[in-house]
DNA sequence: GTCTATAGGAAGATAGAC
DNA sequence: GTCTATCTTCCTATAGAC
């Protein structure tokens, strides 16, 4: 593939990103990519075949890119304590989507319209596959970090939470405001640049919220200073 | 408007609604709703004259009907407590989308892909909307939660948290596993109907961590019992 | 009110020149 | 590799019979 090739190939890409983040695969028009893209609209089919592997091309690329190395940071076997998967993750999480703001809503969206499809294309480089025995059999490497949980509730260290429970709730916490963007930005009568400033401010304020649902003796510095 | 004829509509809006719920507005087909309904596609054009007036029906009853009322346990002037609004809405909340788990992501999706179009159509019955004088000019009636929390963190009683970043959160916990629905499902191996129970038990974790959040001197029932 | 048949147009995909 | 022109398919919407 020449220097060339790519280029065209990522201008393509980068503009059916976007109309597919704003339209979805059903929506989405081959003519405005290739407006948005500056090129014409056989380009697209001579680089992409068609609409479906472009579509798929776009979402596999969006996933594996963004979504599996922020899941992997909460889910993955990494040597991290469960205190610092959660600072990293919701730091990396909430900076990531303020520079994609459309990526959760697209790909949640287009995983429901076909789950098996969209799930399929993405197994292999998968949080959630299979991996090697690590000496808890019938479970997989992305539960990890809730045997962690498990532990430190088992120690004594944190509050009986359902650990499955606790991870969803974090990722919700991170995820939603991006899902919900237009509806917030609406109700806190928030532009842009103020949705993001939100959103950097939000970082400090879930990772105290996890830590103040699962940590027994949990004191924030904010606590005595505020 | 005969009763035969409120019949038929409601037939026509129920299949579309689920294929609109499927495939977004865009990927819709008029052929699959009447295939669903039963009946004719000419029939569709009968009763609503076009697919985007179809669609703006569906998409206006679900959100007055679901996401209004709903919203309103956590925002409106009701003379709730704190404590009480996080119990009502999050159970209310949970129910309502075990019974309907596609709502969010198709009401997500849809004001996204036109904000400005979508959040006028709501606008009248709207949460959001400003209304009369509460006293507390230049806001809306849609903030007194967050006045109430306020109170709560001035009085010593609450933690410091941000009351809009605090609101977004318990939303967003309640939200956002209906929106990754297919994701969570194949992460916990799990079927409709454990999924179902799996968020029946949510709602108490849910009211749990809220309340693990705010409340200063909070100490679980569970915690003694586990 | 409900159907069949079809007009009319939009959008994906291809042929072929350059 | 990139374009213009065109084919073909599919879908919305309407006309008109019953």
């Amino acid at each position: 593939m020449t220097q060339e090739e790519k280029q065209t190939e990522q201008i393509i890409m980068d503009a059916a990103r976007k109309v597919f983040q704003q339209s979805g695969l059903g929506g989405a028009r081959m003519q405005q990519i290739a407006d948005e893209a500056g090129i014409n609209k056989a380009l697209l089919h001579y680089y992409f075949r068609n609409k479906k592997k472009l579509f798929e091309a776009v979402f596999k690329e969006d996933f594996n890119r963004y979504m599996i190395p922020l899941s992997g940071i909460l889910l993955r076997e990494t040597g991290l304590t469960v205190e610092e998967r959660i600072v990293t993750f919701v730091q990396s999480f909430i900076r990531t989507l303020n520079q994609h703001p459309h990526l959760p809503l697209f790909v949640m969206h287009e995983i429901a319209s076909n789950p098996n499809r969209m799930l399929g294309l993405v197994k292999g480089g998968d949080v959630f596959s299979q991996v090697g025995e690590t000496g808890k059999p019938e479970d997989s490497e992305s539960k990890v970090f809730v045997w962690q949980i498990q532990e430190g509730i088992d120690e004594g260290r944190y509050h009986s939470v359902n650990p499955e429970q606790f991870v969803i709730s974090i990722i919700g916490m991170c995820v939603y405001p991006f899902v919900a963007r237009p509806i917030i930005k609406f109700w806190l009568k928030k532009e842009d640049d103020q949705f993001k400033d939100f959103m950097e401010d939000r970082q400090r304020e879930v990772i105290d919220y996890a830590f103040r649902i699962l940590i027994k003796d949990y004191q924030p510095y904010a606590d005595n200073h505020r």
